[in-house]
RNA sequence: GGUCCGGUAGCUCAGUUGGUUAGAGCAGGGAACUCAUAAUUCCUUGGUCGGGGGUUCGAGUCCCUCCCGGACUACCA
């Protein structure tokens, strides 16, 4: 097969926040794919940038009182730094904030003008007059004008779950100055993508640049039927001044929205890459030669299958020949989270474990399919155990000290075919690397050190040495047993690139071609053997995740909480807690601004017994209660704790109920009521009980 | 509710266009070995392939239906 010609991204990390294990999937994942194409002789380069520009870099620098720039090279040093030491090798890592990107943004920016793609609309957005910027939705923070609860962020209620549109909100506040934003009306530019709806479905549902299921999300969700297709949405892609960005050249005082120019970052990165080495740009992105693959997360599938294809078909650059989409991280089976430890920082992993078995692990795990891949710390542990220093590296550490004097057999002696099975077994290893599915190619390598080990252990080294009559026969199963190892490192080499380099350091010859696993290693001398990789120490495990945990509960604004019936106070610092209760409740909904008691008194909270409790078999969250608050006064509420709660084990329990809550019309009734519960939602809801003695119809004060 | 993806051993998964008796690794049990970083090797327990129905000579695989889990999307709190 000639060399190809492969131009490989993965996403930009964004420049506010550090690289955590959840980047590190992709990272990782595309690392191995291209060091794999290069082992394999192939002309690949693997490209990526920081993404710098935005209102949350520009809002974090302005409280950190410097400038973006200082901002951005910080955290740049500091992922480079990461990926580094994570192995990830690219080729060039970039910036969007770079004079590149801005030429690039202008000429593919003319071009979507010259096609006839932008148009401009009035769009009205809240501005705050105080901090002089229009605000992003999660800078508003409000009261949420279907359920009134407090605080709530400008694009839905964490309450209620209702979407809205930030200038919706009662009583909205800026979360920058406090300030209460006006409604402005600014003119925005916008693509209109369902001018190019029939090349996304075409390039979309072709079968070759995406997978399957993501082909499908796209039909079923933004294009629709052929027959009878759903015009795409216009891409609002400029944001008003200030806005840390580029300026449109043709559009004083209107800046390219963040994700115009992320994605152009790949070919502005490319392009410095082309000018330090002499290279031409459009032989990496305007030529049939070459092949652009793409790696990222499900979340920005939208943006890299639909936007980006249509912004490099209408500028003249190359599509993506593939856009290899990956699931999440979960960690434990559950979403990272800082409080149990499990949101761990690239640097953090560092500080406490080898690089090494989290490459080989995410490798176990990573398929090409969609789907989230778990980071369970008992199986990450058992598996790198097991596998990298129990079957591979035990290899090599249990023959080579035999013939560290003599080196290995001048000639490749009779192996029982092992050589020749694990080298044709290399077109089926590459192919499971071809296609990301690692998972599979780790399977077929361990299964290969399975028979390695099989074979040393009929053949027994340690006995031959007793007998110098068994000199040459000691050598040759220790060439043998070190060749299959060697073939082992060069399939694992794009995983575990150190490993490879120790390998060639051992027997003498550097790991450099995917071909080496074909022809045997025979007649040179064999380096005193030295560990290659650490024991995995559960407690190093353990004290990573404990570094990870934050423990320290946001303070209270006020220093105060104020305790149900109003009337104490307790200063949380000074108070002596042996429960230590996780903070993060409150700070996935911090404290609302503060009320009077006759605020509070508006609110008429009363004790009420469920008389009946049904399903409503339509509706996912919603039980039908009826309560009764005594006398033969009767509320249809309904409530969303269909999740959590039995309809018959309710029937006769107290509750709490909110009684003069203005009767709202849903869709299977009116509801006269809420009943008060805690939780975030879904199987975790907790409806709150008066302690014993509590009779219907008594206010709570 | 809609769309989609899943459900195979305790755990993680593989099962090619339907084709012998459903597999691997880990974990569990038993033994061997002592070269190796207490690593390795051999033997072994364990499955109504989510349930039911259908097509077929034959179904983990194809069709229907139901149950369960997940993702997205919506009504709604």
């Amino acid at each position: 097969m000639p060399p190809r010609r492969l131009l490989v991204t993965a996403a930009l990390p964004y420049a506010n926040g550090h690289i955590h294990l959840g980047h590190l999937v992709e990272y990782l994942q595309t690392d191995i794919w291209v060091r794999f194409q290069k082992l394999r002789g192939h002309n690949c380069r693997y490209f990526c940038a920081d993404d710098t520009h935005g209102t949350a870099i520009m809002i974090r620098a302005r409280q950190e009182n410097r400038s973006e720039e200082e901002l951005i090279a910080e955290m740049q040093a500091a992922h480079e730094r990461d990926f580094a030491e994570f192995g990830i090798e690219f080729d060039n890592f970039g910036s969007t904030n770079s004079d590149e990107n801005r030429a690039l943004c202008a000429e593919i920016w003319q071009s979507i003008r010259d096609a006839g793609l932008v148009k401009e609309k009035d769009v009205e957005q809240l501005f705050d007059p105080e901090a002089g910027t229009f605000l992003a939705d999660r800078f508003v923070r409000g009261t949420c004008p279907k359920c009134a609860a407090t605080d709530q962020p400008g694009d839905n209620c964490s309450s209620c779950g209702t979407t809205y549109s930030p200038a919706e909100l009662v009583d909205p506040q800026s979360t920058l100055s406090g300030a209460t934003p006006e409604v402005r009306t600014a003119k925005h530019l916008f693509i209109e993508l369902e001018q190019l709806h029939a090349f996304l479905d075409e390039w979309t549902q072709c079968g070759e640049h995406l997978q399957p299921e993501i082909a499908n999300y796209l039909k079923g969700h933004f294009l629709g039927p052929t027959d009878k297709p759903e015009p795409l949405r216009d891409w609002d892609i400029s944001r008003p001044a200030p806005y840390f960005g580029f300026e449109i050249p043709d559009s004083p005082g209107n800046y390219w929205y963040v994700w115009f120019d992320a994605p152009i970052g790949y070919i502005a990165s490319t392009r410095q890459w082309c000018d330090k080495h002499g290279e031409n740009l459009d032989d990496w992105w305007k030529s049939d030669d070459c092949e652009v693959h793409h790696f990222i997360g499900k979340d920005i599938t939208y943006f890299h299958t639909l936007f980006w294809p249509g912004m490099l078909k209408t500028a003249g650059y190359s599509l993506p020949s593939k856009v290899h989409i990956h699931g999440f991280l979960t960690v434990d089976g559950e979403k990272m989270s800082k409080s149990k430890g499990t949101f761990v920082n690239a640097r953090t992993y560092l500080d406490h474990l080898d690089p090494s078995y989290l490459r080989y692990f995410y490798a176990s795990k990573l398929s090409s399919k969609v789907d989230d891949i778990d980071l369970s710390l008992d199986e990450f542990i058992a598996k790198v155990d097991k596998d990298l220093r129990g079957k591979f590296v035990n290899l090599a550490s249990r023959s080579a000290k035999f013939v560290a004097k003599t080196g290995l057999s001048a000639t490749y002696p009779k192996d029982e075919g092992l050589f020749d099975a694990a080298s044709s077994a290399a077109a089926e290893i590459a192919q499971a690397y071809e296609s990301c599915d690692y998972s599979k190619a780790t399977r077929k390598i361990m299964a290969l050190a399975d028979s390695a080990n099989a074979f040393v252990e009929a053949n027994k080294p340690w006995e031959l040495r007793k007998d110098p009559e068994n000199e040459q026969r000691l050598q040759d199963v220790c060439t043998i047993a070190l060749n299959l190892f060697r073939q082992l490192a060069i399939y694992l080499a794009p995983v575990l690139p150190k490993l490879a380099e120790q390998t060639g350091v051992l027997l003498g010859d550097p790991i450099t071609h995917w071909d080496q696993a074909q022809t045997p290693l025979v007649g040179t001398p064999v380096a005193k053997f030295k560990h290659m990789i650490q024991k995995i120490e559960e407690k190093d495990v353990q004290k990573m995740i404990e570094e990870s945990k934050e423990t320290t509960p946001p303070t209270p604004a006020s220093g105060e909480l104020a305790s149900a019936d109003g009337n104490e106070s307790a200063n949380t610092t000074t108070l002596n807690d042996p429960w230590k209760d996780p903070g993060d409740p409150l700070a996935a909904e911090p404290l609302a601004e503060e009320c009077t008691f006759d605020d509070f008194m508006k609110v008429d909270l009363r004790v009420a017994r469920i008389v009946s409790a049904e399903h409503i078999e339509e509706a996912r969250k919603l039980l039908k209660l009826q309560l009764s608050l005594g006398g033969g006064e009767y509320r249809q509420v309904f409530a969303g704790i269909k999740a959590a709660y039995d309809p018959e084990k309710l029937v006769g329990r107290l509750v709490v109920c909110v009684a003069n809550l203005a009767p709202r019309k849903m869709k299977f009734g009116l509801s006269e009521g809420m009943v008060v519960a805690s939780g975030p939602g879904g199987s975790e809801i907790y409806v709150l009980s008066p302690d014993e003695g509590a009779v219907p119809g008594q206010r709570v004060h």
